[in-house]
DNA sequence: CATGAATGAGTTTTCATTCAT
DNA sequence: TATGAATGAAAACTCATTCAT
């Protein structure tokens, strides 16, 4: 599971996110731009950071671990990223525009149960596909987002205000009830990200979990549905196939 | 916030249930009972492990910060748990069956709207007063569970499996849409404790958190009117004062 | 040579300067002063570094090798000092007053002759004693002083500034010739700290050092008579024999 | 200050030997003579890595920085010296000849008061000019002189015997006090060489340095007139105007 | 019950040097 | 000539744990 062992990626979106992404990465290192075998490597390492530091939070993974499944020496990981930390928030960020594009795409020209439809199983896709990032950034978060607070602060705040509009103003239209954004907000984040950040509870729960189509299937549908009824849209039953 | 510094508790259940933890966390560690000075000392480190395990994860928390936070010096410290691993370990059963009570409270004679609604600002108020364990919790099961996997999936798993016949139960009475039992636990789950363990990205966000009162309610409200609505029960505005 | 293998110290001053400081070292540490064990562990500590740091510079020292010098682990040396840096700041600190303590002895009410004399001879018997310590000295100087350069300009800038009065005061009492006195200070310093710093060239020359009595006694005479007939004193040829 | 950045050369010998020490240097290093940018780039990395020892002494330069001082990569510089002692070995050789140099020049027909101011006039103004080859001179000798010894126990030694002949001869001829000439040459190496090595410290005493002419001048004529009346020669006041 | 002293295993980082092109 | 990539050995810490008192 995650970026690494994840296999052609599943979705169209995902696959373009993460291509962009990677652009956007490499060249911000230095201008000029990479070699093939840097490209490469840097790939390699921020791949392996993801599973080692999602496993293992910052201070319980190590280089050497990270580099060994990089596959090249300690030395070498440390030629391409000075430090720890420096793997650290190159996977951060590495990781972060993807995991905050979807809320991007809500469309104010659009109607709310499709945007809302949409956005929730963008993110449930996310989870399932990116499980690594989504406890990543979970655990980034939870130890007070010691690298990523002003982007939380700044941008991040910047667009949740921006959508909150676009939800303040299908409620005007009488699109949807009156619920208050931020908390809808909130609410789709912690529905759909708690399925990858607790996988383990919920596969011992449930015994199966995200990486199952099925129980994707039916994760999707369950809080679809119920955040949508909870806003009072009535939710056309017949989606949930768009995979 | 947390244990430690919580301040006149909020609600009567959490105050009995703490207390009640207490007591039996205590009294089940050695044959032949505690003295009074080994009580104290006991509580005032697995105070100080909450908070510093919350604060930076297994890994990332060290003995000695543990034992200045508790007022002794790291060999006394280890002279009440033998390890890390014990305190570790020793801090999540403290936490454990707290975290779960509210769960059991579900009662399968009451009326859904009564008994989600009380479940849920259960939830809620943990989460306000305890976000200490809900992260400790959350590390803990993200980094794969490793001490607490036997529990999820016995005792816990008995218990959600009860509590899910409950709520077939309900459904089956049509006393609110079906939906999956599973799923609306999981929702509930995801819902309450992202207040706590995503405090602060939701304090980045909006200014506040859990810990401001009027924020409190909002939460409280927002969220048991979108899961009831979500599952078809009307639910009567008033409430959310209950407090 | 040095402070470590010197032997029991030769004269009665500089005895004295070492017992001084080592009290003020001590009670610096912490309020409550240091044990036994600790007293004798920091003295052996700060005697082997000073040993590797004059031979090495910072950078060529190694913990490893201080620790093996002083008797105890690496880690053990590291519960007593935090890092090489604090290691090498005490051991400065443990030098410093010493190595600038003669400046002061210089006594207005004095004359210059025996004034001067009796300074040239200290400082000739701190190269001989104390060839570590010089060298230490001169190479944080050399290397910009890092560490003490505010202790150069604030507390040493005041004692030169004082005693540069002193000697104009007996210039303008006509008992010696008029020189520009900080350029004697300089002249002094660098003529007496070199047998102690360039030893190594000296031995390659003479075929000996200051730790040789006779070769001590030769330069104490020359660099004192030189020195004197230099600011017009002329100079009882029958001292230098005060040992 | 230093060979780099030493603007025009103020004394026309010290621009003479330089030049004659470099071509020396240069057609000394392989049979067969270097190519112009061969040539072009040992300079630049013997002007960087001297730069580099001087600040940082032996173990603390790194060749990192000493090629990106001579803008080369660390592999070219590399591909020019074997070695990071190779470096040093060359940095040693490229200076020590015009180090010695002046001593020389003591001319056995001159008169004391001539050749002995000329000597210490050129030793200060090395001092000005190179203070960093004086440093890294200085740092040799004070860490044992593991690369030089052999030289200043053979080639150095012979010279000093030589002019310690010299000085007996003038003080035999009664053209000087008796004095111990080795001794002589100790105070004119030590403190001519001090306002370079020590430069921090006096800067941080007096405000300047050598690489104030006006300080220059100062120094020169305290120095010279403080040996040479010690020595009982009658100094011509009106010198050290030379420049 | 309590603590200061000591340690060994692990972890990050630095850096001279080598390799391949 | 020149350089980017790679590496191994050393070095400075960190920290859980043990020891002695």
């Amino acid at each position: 599971m995650g970026v690494r062992e994840g296999g052609p990626a599943g979705s169209e979106w995902a696959v373009h996110l993460m291509a962009g992404l990677r652009v956007r990465t490499q060249d911000s290192v230095k201008a000029g731009g990479l070699s093939r075998i840097q490209e490469k490597n840097r790939t390699l390492i921020l791949e392996a950071a993801l599973g080692e530091f999602s496993r293992k939070g910052f201070s319980g993974a190590t280089v050497e671990r990270i580099a060994a499944e990089a596959g090249m020496s300690k030395s070498n990981l440390l030629y391409y990223f000075a430090s720890k930390e420096a793997i650290y928030n190159a996977t951060l960020a590495y990781i972060l525009e993807v995991w905050l594009a979807p809320l991007k795409t809500l469309n104010p020209a659009g109607e709310p149960a499709q945007e809302l439809a949409a956005y929730i199983r963008q993110k449930i896709e996310m989870s399932a596909q990116f499980p690594e990032a989504s406890r990543l950034f979970a655990n980034e978060v939870m130890q007070g987002a010691p690298q990523i607070l002003p982007i939380l602060q700044s941008d991040l705040k910047r667009l949740v205000d921006e959508k909150c509009r676009v939800i303040e103003d299908w409620i005007s239209a009488g699109k949807m009830r009156r619920v208050d954004p931020v908390h809808l907000i909130f609410t789709i984040w912690a529905t759909t990200q708690h399925y990858a950040d607790f996988s383990v509870q919920i596969r011992a729960l449930t015994g199966t979990d995200l990486g199952d189509e099925e129980f994707l299937r039916q994760t999707e549908f369950s809080v679809t549905s119920l955040i949508l009824n909870g806003i009072g849209i009535v939710w056309p039953q017949e989606s949930g196939q768009s995979r």
